[in-house]
DNA sequence: ACAAGTTCGGATACGATGTACGCGAACGAG
DNA sequence: CTCGTTCGCGTACATCGTATCCGAACTTGT
């Protein structure tokens, strides 16, 4: 499979490119011209590309590497993709179907938690998703299938057309912006190369204790020595994902 | 002192470097270069990147870009910050701390209401935020100065620390997302070149009525159908903060 | 006032990126 | 069997971030 070519290496390469050029005629008649290379597809190229984004986050992506991965030639993906905005698309839509279905749940809240909940755990998976789903229009097949299976959770309900979409718009606000803030420490935590949460507060130690020592942020220096559930990012999640329900049922009487 | 720095054992010399590689750019930024020299500060470079990004979006802000515009050399600007990173830094920093100004209104839901408005009207001022904001986690003194406002208008409610940065945490978290979806479609306008709301519908018609010939989304079909209040991005807002504002009285108690 | 040392900004260069362009080979339909 | 379309390759270019070294200008100590 994809082991295959990736198991050329640049040696390997090389010497191709010079058989090449010193053989004679009647050898390279007698020897398929193409080497029989996995076709490329474009749920081969974002298969790829989610790994790469997985395994090194969204930067490490790049034509380069990901043609590399594949086996082929970095100009080879132009057939399939118009440009590397293409690829996210891509990449953000197959995430999507893969793993972000849409919970059926007999009432609106249980959906919308529940999809909540899931959602999350999508983007924990691939921190990537956080910095590419504003980059480019939401319009991929897998994401309007998700919001609609979230409209449709709200139908019958009594509420308007535009009223569902503010619902499902505002819970998804709240999961996006939330999750951001959880991903922005891991992400952090990659590019300075630390692998745990006590490493990262060593990290910001000195930041941390020259902002507090100007004594301007009280009320953020009694949440530092005050709180005790600093890394219990579910429980916040949860929390404040009950108050959106919360808020949501009360004022639309729902 | 002398003593001191001879009683310090060699792992302490060790943190000492450590925490001064992890130095932030405030920390450097306080202590006096030599003043009346300098043709370049870090005032200066903040002011000319946030300019270029208004103008022509984040990805114009280049270190050759931002030096040409400073009349200087590119790696000049080096001397001041140790990076690309430290310029988003303190571009992000200069325009919270110029136009993000929390509300101090009496109640804390009106403070939490005003800010939230504020903060959405400045993201749209300056759409690039949105896109840097996630990308690390920085800790601006600013952006914690705003922190520590909001952190303020909930004191004295009876709720414990946690819970007060989970409110913060709420708010802040639908403003960001919600805005970010509306920021997607100015981005996407700037980067195809179109300049109204019509042209961009135009843009994504094809594609629009090819996912939903796929009669896939009824649900979502039905919306572009019934839904009138498409372009009323701050009624949309309205609605979702106040959701969000009730379920928070409602669930706290407050 | 002069020497020593620090700081500023400049120039060059390297590796990596996205992609425009044109080519030859392979394949399916007439 | 041919011919047009598709596929993938290779070269080339502009641009990016930044490592490294340098000379000149200013501050400071004597």
């Amino acid at each position: 499979m994809a082991e295959d070519s990736e198991a050329r290496s640049e040696a390997d390469k090389e010497v191709d490119k010079e058989v090449e050029e010193h053989e004679s005629v009647w050898q390279r008649m007698e020897r398929p011209t193409r080497p029989p290379r996995a076709a490329l597809t474009h749920d081969r190229i974002a298969e790829a590309a989610v790994a790469i984004a997985d395994a090194e986050g969204i930067d490490a992506v790049s034509m380069r590497r990901l043609a590399e991965r594949l086996g082929v030639a970095t100009m080879g993906l132009y057939r399939y993709v118009r440009g590397k905005d293409e690829v996210i698309e891509l990449m953000l839509d197959t995430v999507i179907g893969r793993e972000a279905q849409v919970a059926s749940a007999a009432d609106w809240r249980a959906a919308l938690r529940e999809s909540a909940w899931g959602l999350r755990a999508v983007l924990l998976r691939h921190p990537w998703i956080v910095r590419i789903s504003t980059w480019s229009g939401p319009l991929t097949p897998h994401l309007v299938g998700r919001l609609d299976g979230l409209l449709t959770s709200l139908e019958h309900l009594g509420l308007d057309a535009d009223t569902r979409m503010v619902v499902v718009g505002t819970v998804s606000a709240y999961v996006n912006g939330t999750v951001s803030t959880d991903i922005g420490m891991v992400e952090q935590m990659r590019n300075e190369g630390v692998s745990g949460m006590n490493e990262l507060r060593h990290l910001y130690a000195s930041r941390m204790k020259w902002l507090l020592a100007s004594g301007r942020y009280p009320a953020f220096e009694r949440y530092i020595r005050e709180g005790v559930r600093k890394d219990e990012s579910e429980w916040r999640f949860e929390l404040g994902l009950e108050c959106v329900l919360d808020g949501i049922a009360a004022r639309l009487g729902i």
